[in-house]
DNA sequence: ACAAGCTGTCATAGGCTCGTAACATTGCAC
DNA sequence: GTGCAATGTTACGAGCCTATGACAGCTTGT
């Protein structure tokens, strides 16, 4: 099944030399030169992946990931940044921005190829069924169930989104920032130690098998899903 | 090491500025003028990798190109294209030729070395995934996490930035004052002998496994991180 | 309208880290 | 071997970060 990849950038020789890369690797590509095409592209047919240019004319990158993390529509979706040398030290706000990664120019397509694919097994789980497991957890997504083994949890919205992210995205800290964007959609205003408060109340839903271990602490960093101690 | 880079041009001119640029930052350099005085110097001695301009006599640039990739002895050495203005549109070619990347005349020499040193960089297991081993210590950047064989290892932040410095810049002394702007960032003043302290607190952290060895002292200088004791 | 379930915020408690100072050891020059 | 300088160790109080429980406002279902 072919992934389709949204490319956002305004130099047309980049955009035609990834598009060229991607095809060859057997995805699927749209092409936006700036953020308004970018959004109109999207609404009409909703891409598995967007690849970002960190400049662009009008609204910036930055901007556009932001806004596309408001919408329910292009919450879900995997965003790569596209960055010059020199902006790295922007890495930052683009990870709170709820990025899921980066690459930085020049980067041969072999190794943006990569990247792709890496953060789409990541964010999908695999099988594109909805199914995620990991470890003893099971989470059906179309069904909005969690089991821990063969027993189903109980467990509110919130703190299944949450569990969902994790899961989809396991081994990996994520700021508090960060986590906001991804499972609250960064259109709403809340306090970053909110986060901490629902950490908490997954702790206490997975308690009872045990599985609390699995959300972890990172001092300094945020926090991270994990299958190991 | 001196990473040996092979400059293809037939403009004299270029080849010696160019040339001139590398020494000074630290590259060892060969010369051809055309392809088949870069295949007698590729055969003679294998270089880290390939500067191609794209237009040559005789055999083409893309051609050359196309040719390495076919050898058994020279499919892996990343190369770069150098392109007049207006050559651009043909990026896509050299691309399925199997370039690393491309710098468009004119070039400053700074942006030049700077594209050396990520294809060098990319070509060298940094695949930009942010995973960095050293003997038996493996550190997940993304994961924020550090392994020794198998295992994960408990460590606090100023200890996983200070390791993770050591691992990003081993085999060389670093003086104390060096750790602190590295480690601590220039920014905050403290005393230098508290790097001893979390020069010892790393090496507990490591004793488990043995590992404390890796963090070495060089009297006088400063210290250390090496996969060798 | 009422009950039950959720959520975001706060205040407080609890732990963990960090930078220093003080003291112990080691290395080196003479 | 002596003595000085550099490094190793340990202990500790302050400060920072997280965990936790309580609470009032909301939403949903009855």
């Amino acid at each position: 099944m072919h992934k389709r990849i949204l490319i956002v950038e305004d130099e047309a020789s980049i955009r035609d030399m990834v598009a060229f890369a991607l095809r060859k690797a057997g995805m699927d590509t749209a092409q936006a030169a700036d953020a308004r095409t970018a959004q109109m592209s999207i609404a009409e047919q909703v891409p598995d992946l967007i690849l970002l240019d960190w400049m662009l004319p009008g609204t910036s990158g930055l901007d556009l990931a932001r806004r596309l993390r408001k919408e329910e529509l292009s919450r879900e979706i995997p965003i790569i940044m596209l960055t010059a040398r020199g902006e790295e030290m922007d890495r930052v706000n683009g990870l709170e921005a709820g990025v899921d990664d980066y690459v930085v120019k020049p980067f041969s397509t072999r190794e943006l190829i990569a990247r792709i694919k890496a953060v789409l097994r990541r964010s999908q789980g695999d099988d594109g069924s909805g199914m995620v497991e990991l470890g003893r957890l099971r989470i059906d997504g179309p069904a909005h169930r969690v089991f821990a083994g063969d027993e189903p949890v109980p467990i509110g919205p919130t703190e299944y989104r949450l569990l969902y992210f994790f899961m989809t995205h396991p081994e990996r800290v994520y700021s508090r920032a960060q986590l906001l964007d991804h499972v609250w959609g960064g259109s709403v205003y809340v306090e970053e130690r909110t986060v901490d408060v629902h950490i908490r109340r997954l702790r206490k839903t997975l308690e009872p098998w045990k599985l609390e271990d699995m959300v972890q602490t990172v001092r300094g960093a945020g926090y991270r899903f994990s299958a190991s101690p």
